[in-house]
DNA sequence: TCTGGGGTCCTGTGCCGC
DNA sequence: TCTGGCGGCACAGGACCC
């Protein structure tokens, strides 16, 4: 059996557990730039406030109901994250982190156990040691084990927030009560082809006869397909190694002029090098992109990326900075506004073991300059910048509402008189 | 005025060499 | 020497997830 276990509202109830005149009351969280809501209280849910939604749109609800705004607040979210995992962890060895508020656990050996007293007592345990409350789904596949946690969160009080989809009756009870898109892997997209073919739940979807997914959707479908029937095709990915990593940003003023510009990108390509080198890897691609607003249909639009192939696998902050800022200049196009930049880093090699060139390869200066140089950053904060960095940086993330690092800065610790 | 960021994976297209 | 078919590859773009 696998279970999913999801933290409830989890960037808001991060923010409840240190400030808990926030219960009760509807809170929402925004995006980078302080532009979407992407967490939402219950009472937030209950006002009509969408996952995803611009927050200017929604002004009067907020302003009518005075609904608590708050910027996302990262660093305390990570650390909660880690928290609560850790006490999973206490629980079943077996665990794949999926996302930031998300595991998958696999429930082996425990044929003897009482799954819902067991998983009872691991939320308990984890609302009592970190405040955050969560919902577990318990199913034989992982698909499965993401639409009984659903059920767990959508029925508080008849689930207690845990569900055990464990018979043939319970599924198909599910999967008729499922809309398609509520289905892991199937988005809007999908979801609407499968409606123009008369498919109107999960249910539908899944009495698809195989060929006709396999053929006309793709093998992703299938396997999706599958997991629904009961027949278990995903195993939990407990070793995952990233593939690419990005640091990408939208612009809090556009930007229309080329130096500025390239001082950001030479930022985010700073910022994916620093990345590279804390998970001990070099990259052998970078993409770099630069796109205007498309939002503004009024205005000229362009949105252009580069892919670099270098030269030799490499994370040095030099390297990255040089080639990045010459795919800028190369795409930069005169009167046009941007609005997102973003630099992503992928073919990633392992630090220790890599192809090197025949004619070039890395100055072997660089290793042990960037090395102090991160060690110089992390413990003095960040003093060493490249000449070509905004030295006195202007710019700066729109967070107005921002609430303290209560857990990973000692100035924000919470003092009891 | 104001619309996120970081990932994975798949598909279509164009090019190249066999 | 030319041509068509085909596989491999790179790349752009899109769909999906949180």
């Amino acid at each position: 059996m696998f279970a999913l276990i999801d933290c409830n509202n989890f960037y808001v109830s991060c923010e409840r557990v240190f400030n808990p005149s926030l219960n009760g009351k509807p809170v929402v969280v925004l995006s980078n730039n302080d532009g979407c809501a992407i967490s939402r209280s219950d009472e937030a849910k209950k006002l009509g406030v969408p996952m995803g939604a611009p927050v200017f749109k929604y002004k009067s609800i907020i302003n009518q109901h005075n609904v608590v705004v708050l910027s996302s607040n990262y660093p305390l979210y990570a650390d909660m994250s880690h928290r609560v995992m850790t006490t999973i962890s206490k629980f079943i060895p077996d665990i794949e982190i999926y996302s930031i508020d998300e595991a998958f656990l696999k429930f082996e050996g425990y044929e003897n156990y009482d799954l819902f007293s067991y998983a009872s007592k691991m939320r308990n345990t984890i609302l009592k040691w970190t405040g955050i409350p969560t919902s577990v789904g318990i199913a034989p596949t992982k698909s499965l084990a993401k639409i009984s946690n659903k059920i767990a969160r959508k029925f508080p009080s008849q689930t207690k927030h845990v569900y055990i989809l464990d018979t043939d009756y319970k599924r198909s009870k599910a999967l008729n009560y499922f809309p398609l898109n509520d289905i892991w892997g199937i988005g809007r997209r999908l979801s609407k082809r499968l409606q123009n073919i008369g498919c109107k739940n999960a249910s539908d979807f899944v009495n698809l006869p195989e060929q006709w997914v396999k053929s006309n959707l793709s093998i992703v479908e299938l396997k999706i397909q599958q997991e629904l029937k009961g027949i278990s095709n995903l195993d939990l990915d407990s070793l995952k190694i990233k593939k690419s990593i990005a640091t990408t940003r939208s612009f809090e003023k556009p930007v229309s002029n080329l130096s500025k510009l390239k001082e950001r990108v030479s930022t985010f390509s700073l910022s994916c090098a620093e990345k590279l080198r804390r998970q001990n890897s070099l990259c052998n691609i970078m993409i770099v992109f630069i796109r205007s607003n498309y939002f503004r249909k009024d205005l000229k639009q362009h949105s252009c990326s580069r892919v670099v192939t270098l030269p030799y696998p490499t994370n040095s902050s030099f390297v990255l900075n040089n080639y990045a800022l010459k795919a800028v200049e190369n795409m930069f196009q005169d009167k046009i506004y941007y609005k997102k930049a973003g630099v992503i880093v992928t073919s990633l090699v392992p630090n220790n073991s890599y192809q090197l060139g025949i004619f070039e390869n890395e100055d072997y200066r660089h290793k042990s300059l960037m090395k102090t140089m991160d060690y110089i950053n992390s413990k003095y904060g960040e003093k060493i910048k490249l000449a070509n960095q905004d030295l006195k940086r202007k710019w700066k993330m729109k967070q107005e509402f921002l609430s303290p690092c209560y857990t990973t800065r000692m100035d924000d610790i919470i003092k009891i008189k």
